[in-house]
DNA sequence: CTGAAAGCGCTTACAG
DNA sequence: CTGAAAGCGCTTACAG
């Protein structure tokens, strides 16, 4: 089955390629082509099924009206209801999204910027991994529009929208506090990314400013762990530290982790300890108890990253960096 | 910044377009081009940052080395798991999978179709909405690669993988029965597709085997409603129906929305009602108490599906319509 | 109001 | 062993 093309138009509507080309594209009108023939060739194209070609008018005008999208894992439900935002805001103004997802691997997360970069897309919205930086630099030389998302490198001259990770663990932290908890334990991973530094500095500060803040109940868990081996430390911190009455999850697959230690250890929430935890999730509603979250604001979030993405497109030069905080919602349930 | 073609390596490394393709294209040694140009041009292509443009290749190739895949949701784990190891699988053999949601809607559906077709992908891999078979039919006219998953249409000549629907369900409700159940609902929707229908029949042909079978068990969701909506209905069926005993739900959301419905009206899991539900969810291993599932062979059809698709597009003529059923796994934990 | 022609960046059959 | 040239399907400046 051979492809049909404008210059089958063409001959079968007896009117130059040009013509077909313009009418296709809706420049009829403008380019004063009479009604009479505008008709005629749209009826055509409808008659032999016309198709264009996204690659051939890509590579004649640059534009592939598609922007990348790289997040750390779609399968987790916070990136996955984010990405579902990101497309829906695309397509309204007819943008494509290809999305992908590093596992937090930099060597993979590079690979992805450059297979996207092959596919020319106009734009990137990227949550980069810990040593993305020369590779977003790479995309800042080839004046390719970029913002980050969740997190961001602190020196770097990069739009970036994230959510106000430093507020949203202060105030949940002061909330644990006002409910009378004393010793709040804190459960971070090793990433030293900039947004998990930022969260637990928000915990930290709140504890200072009370005078209760205690280093020893901070534990670090290894993202690339197995969920059993997540457990397992969980288990053993808990044990190790039976005084804690409170901990604060930095992140959902933490707190996920959490509730399986806790529940093999027999421990109730909340009467044997409060619990909050960072992102929302389907089973923080559905556990017995519910569990109390600092919800991400993602419908913000992608909404406006969009929208910066699109400004750098529109007019790359006079594009201003801006780095926006979202505040986060803490939605209090049966946990605390 | 302008891009570098491979125009601009032919005049660098002083040689032509031809032998700078050639080289590029690792096929350099079969054109006999002598050892010391390879280097050459491979040395200027390095220095000058090539990065091929795809969108040329594939204009002039017609080929573009990407499959679509189409689900239902990709915010649902099921189909995010799916898509994650398609991915895998099809970056082995280097290959790009561009991916989207259909959210259950045909309209939406078929403008997807469409966009992967702008796109030119090599072959497409689809979860089909209800009345999709007739778009489908299309893409078979135009000799595009198909593989359906999840579901598929009795009569219509396409490959597909699915999990063994039936006897998922017919060993789950055996499974009940043995545990003493006597009064086993099921909640399904409202859809019709083949695939829930074969898990209703599953489950049916069980129990008439016993002589149990009472039609009056059964609760059709509406897919599109709320899941509020979906909740209230489950509490109105088991308040009018106190005799039931056991249930089995044919997809993880209606699983979910089941467990709420019962933490509402305070029922006990095993105690007052036993439960089994299709699709492993991470909130089932979560629950208080776990819930046992008739989880799907994910990987299996990933791997198969991709099998399939490849084999359809390396000769599309010798390709023979194959019709794959993996069997699905029974996980029993504590709810039964 | 419409058409001929150049050119986007590649690949490959052909010629030498 | 290497190069000149055609052509993939479009868009658009230019000419008339």
């Amino acid at each position: 089955m051979k492809r049909i093309t404008i210059k089958d138009i063409a001959t079968e509507a007896q009117v130059s390629i040009s013509t077909v080309s313009f009418v296709i594209n809706g420049k009829g009108e403008k380019m004063a082509i009479s009604p009479a023939v505008i008709k005629k060739v749209q009826e055509v194209a409808q008659k032999l099924h016309y198709r264009p070609s996204m690659i051939a008018s890509s590579l004649r005008t640059g534009k592939t009206r598609s922007i990348g999208l790289i997040v750390e894992d779609i399968s987790n439900q916070f990136f996955a209801d984010l990405a579902r935002v990101i497309e829906d805001e695309a397509k309204n103004i007819d943008y494509r999204v290809f999305y992908c997802s590093t596992g937090d691997d930099d060597a993979r997360s590079e690979e992805l910027v450059q297979s996207l970069l092959q596919a020319n897309v106009e734009g990137f919205i990227i949550t980069p991994t810990k040593n993305l930086e020369k590779t977003i630099d790479l995309l800042l030389k080839l004046q390719k529009p970029v913002v980050l998302i969740d997190r961001y490198f602190a020196h770097q001259k990069v739009s970036h929208v994230v959510m106000d990770n430093y507020e949203g663990s202060y105030s949940a932290t002061k909330f644990l506090m006002e409910k009378g908890c004393k010793n709040i334990a804190v459960v971070n991973n090793k990433s030293q990314m900039i947004q998990m530094k930022l969260r637990e500095k928000g915990y930290t500060d709140a504890l200072k400013e009370e005078g209760i803040y205690d280093k020893s109940l901070a534990l670090y868990l290894d993202y690339h762990a197995s969920e059993q081996r997540r457990i397992d430390s969980l288990i053993g911190f808990f044990k190790a530290n039976p005084r804690i009455d409170a901990v604060l999850f930095l992140a959902n697959y933490m707190g996920l982790a959490g509730l399986q230690a806790f529940r093999n250890m027999g421990y109730r929430i909340p009467e044997n300890i409060s619990v909050i935890s960072f992102d929302d999730h389907d089973s923080f509603k559905l556990h017995t108890p519910t569990i109390s979250v600092i919800a991400q604001p993602i419908e913000d979030i992608a909404i406006k990253s969009i929208q910066l993405l699109m400004s750098q497109m529109t007019d790359f030069d006079a594009f201003k960096i801006e780095k926006v905080l979202k505040k986060g919602t803490l939605i209090v349930r049966e946990s605390v």
